[in-house]
DNA sequence: AAGCGACACAACCGCCAGGCA
DNA sequence: GTGCCTGGCGGTTGTGTCGCT
């Protein structure tokens, strides 16, 4: 039986009140992350430590950008995430500012529906067979507040419509999308490869862990640096 | 104005990997 | 080598807000 992370007993939980954020920035400020464990007894919090990152990475954080996603941040998501799927972290990682949870939560709130309603499989980001019907009343490039500023989805789409196996991480591959991105990201080699096809093998293993543990059908995918 | 459902987001939970004794 | 502790991550839930009927 896992021990809890805390004496849940005597620890608060819910939404934190203005006293505890102030607690917990003042205890930040003068004595920096870290130690989580320790960190709710020495600043005088009753909550448990994994409480206190959580808010303190998703809220309190000096450098957190609140407020809503700007349409180029969204188009990063979007790619990021038919590139990794939901690897979070490396996700919010490429946004200034946004905190894994923020994307998470705007991914799961916006942009699936986003990529439903263009008849995007969000989850593999490939062309549904059977795009919704306001879609293709709205026609390409003409939906929408954010009209056609979002190329993915029409390379994809022009794309599904001449090549059904096409999908959008395979737009991504054969476009200069990927370009744009100038991901500092590596990505484990496929053991067909080797060094001499020009690829480098950095270790990161939270890359590797995601795309080894990925059940979704995304391709693997190549980044040459 | 009240009721209800959809939505947005904060917070929690459980699992995993790495570090350390 | 092994087990424990801790931090980090992704999935899920809870709750407040908004809009529609």
């Amino acid at each position: 039986m896992r021990k809890p992370c805390c004496d849940k007993q005597d620890t608060n939980k819910g939404a934190w009140s203005k006293q505890e954020d102030q607690k917990l920035i003042d205890y930040i400020r003068t004595h920096g992350e870290g130690c989580w464990r320790s960190l709710p007894q020495a600043a005088g919090l009753l909550r448990c430590g994994k409480s206190c990152r959580l808010r303190w990475i998703n809220y309190l954080r000096p450098d957190i950008k609140r407020g809503n996603f700007a349409e180029d941040e969204e188009d990063l998501i979007i790619k990021l995430h038919a590139l990794l799927g939901n690897r979070w972290s490396l996700i919010a990682g490429r946004l200034p500012g946004r905190t894994d949870n923020e994307v998470k939560n705007y991914w799961n709130s916006h942009l699936r529906r986003k990529l439903i309603s263009m008849g995007i499989d969000p989850n593999n980001h490939r062309l549904s067979r059977n795009l919704p019907s306001h879609q293709q009343k709205h026609g390409s490039g003409s939906s929408t507040s954010s009209g056609s500023k979002c190329q993915l989805f029409e390379q994809a789409k022009s794309q599904g419509d001449n090549d059904q196996t096409s999908d959008a991480a395979s737009c991504l591959e054969n476009s200069s999308a990927l370009l744009d991105l100038n991901l500092d990201l590596t990505i484990t080699i496929p053991s067909s490869f080797t060094p001499a096809h020009g690829m480098q093998q950095h270790e990161n293993s939270n890359i590797r862990r995601g795309l080894e543990n990925t059940t979704s059908p995304t391709p693997t995918l190549l980044l040459f640096r």
